[in-house]
DNA sequence: TCATTATAGTTAGCTTCCTAATTATGTCAA
DNA sequence: TTGACATAATTAGGAAGCTAACTATAATGA
């Protein structure tokens, strides 16, 4: 499953959300503001990244998969699981694997045990091109962040667990 | 300009991010947790929106359209505007009022003043739209919202506005 | 045993975004 | 006035995701 994310360049006024809510007794103004600013963050960071692994001829589809190959003690994984954790479909997880199989950064290994199934190895171009792209994705991560105390990072974390828990009331109830 | 930002089921667990911070100093441990679960949490909301508007045969884009238009005192606003503040370009907002105006939920009427110009105002069929979605969306949202306090609210919306601030930083240096 | 069902990965065709080029109209200055 | 440039919207073609169908292989059970 993917997400398009529009960019929200517009935050409503103050007024226009009192508006709303009186046309509609459900609204929560301030969880509306609170969610529409998350959704704004969210989406700015998401395309700062891009903007910065682009300058990497990167995509970030492609470098998720690397990041988690590099996470894997043998650095190595197969589709279906890759495909899971980055939340796309095996079918798009084949178009990320061929991209970077073209691009020699990963490699495709046929599993001797089961032989529907393939071994995804990150090779030393793909540690390269991570070794490249992760200190400049690091540096601009903390000049984002910098303005946060310690503090202020943890109360993120819980406040955002805080929604993930809402969110399953939202999906009893679709 | 759009964003696909993917679901990142699978956040690093912190042995894993301590293994990545060894490899590359430039990481700061902190603000990369609390990155990845925005991220997260952004997009899980989002694609819960999407599923509810989903159910009123709309999308997204299409939805924001609607009610941006409805933000308006005369329901009515130029594509190139509502481009902008949507964050697509004026080609994607030429397909997504051609699907609303065949929906019959927008209506073009040409500007007399300038006539490269256009006016998209929203009509009763899409106000309609509107009352229908609004009540369900926005009850979902309480749900979502419902376990954080005020001040959680308000502390989220602080914090959000300082990663705002940090991500210009960002784009001086890129 | 072998037919059925399940699973891994791929392919084919669709959607909706994008960029770049195009058409029509407006603005401005020589 | 008219040629150059700017602007509004659209069209054409491309990218990267999706679903659904397909191929090959494995597992299951009558």
């Amino acid at each position: 499953m993917i997400l398009i994310m529009l960019q929200l360049r517009d935050l409503p006024t103050q007024e226009v959300l009192q508006r709303f809510a009186e046309r509609y007794p459900a609204a929560d103004v301030t969880a509306i503001a609170s969610f529409l600013m998350l959704l704004r963050v969210g989406t700015d960071l998401s395309l700062a990244l891009d903007a910065c692994l682009t300058k990497h001829d990167l995509l970030q589809g492609r470098w998720w998969v690397l990041i988690l190959l590099m996470r894997e003690q043998d650095l190595t994984c197969v589709p279906s699981v890759l495909a899971e954790k980055i939340g796309v479909t095996r079918a798009t997880m084949t178009g990320l694997l061929d991209g970077l199989e073209q691009g020699g950064l990963v490699q495709r290994i046929s599993a001797p045990q089961d032989r529907r199934s393939v071994q995804v190895k990150l090779t030393a171009a793909g540690q390269a091109k991570l070794d490249a792209v992760m200190p400049d994705y690091y540096t601009r991560l903390r000049l984002c962040m910098q303005g946060l105390s310690e503090n202020q990072r943890s109360d993120l974390q819980t406040i955002l667990g805080v929604i993930d828990q809402g969110m399953s009331a939202w999906d009893f109830n679709q």
